[in-house]
DNA sequence: AATGTGACGGACC
DNA sequence: TGGTCCGCCACAT
């Protein structure tokens, strides 16, 4: 039906990830690895990366707001970095001189889930 | 069913 | 501090 597109099992890992994402507040991040766990497999990171490169813009997923464990965006440079750090920026979250994004100040954890 | 993927994470040196 | 190696997982082919 419209909207098959996704073809992932419904309610499966993937639908958890991507409404996880897109409950992000603006100016806050969220690692991979955190996703993965909220989703229910802390050690799907992978996974999660995997899930936001196959998404397309129809998704609608903040997919800039997730970085990695060091607090570094793990897009390659030319490849996505910079769109991710301007996207970033303009929602306020700041990157230090090494491209470090202070997880204690801007890392978003959900207070619980439903 | 087997193999490949991918924007990870952690242990280790 | 930073590179390398390895384990992990769900989805694609």
């Amino acid at each position: 039906m419209a909207g098959d597109s996704g073809a992932t099992a419904p309610g499966g890992f993937t639908d958890r990830v991507k409404a996880i994402l897109r409950r992000i507040p603006r100016g806050r991040v969220v690692t991979y690895g955190l996703v993965a766990a909220l989703a229910g497999n802390h050690r799907a990171a992978r996974q999660v990366a995997w899930i936001l490169h196959a998404s397309s813009a129809r998704d609608r997923l903040p997919w800039h707001r997730v970085i990695n464990r060091r607090g570094r965006i793990s897009l390659p440079r030319l490849r996505g970095y910079e769109r991710q750090q301007e996207l970033l920026e303009a929602e306020g979250v700041r990157l230090g001189p090494d491209g470090r994004i202070d997880l204690r100040r801007f890392l978003w954890v959900p207070p619980r889930l439903p």
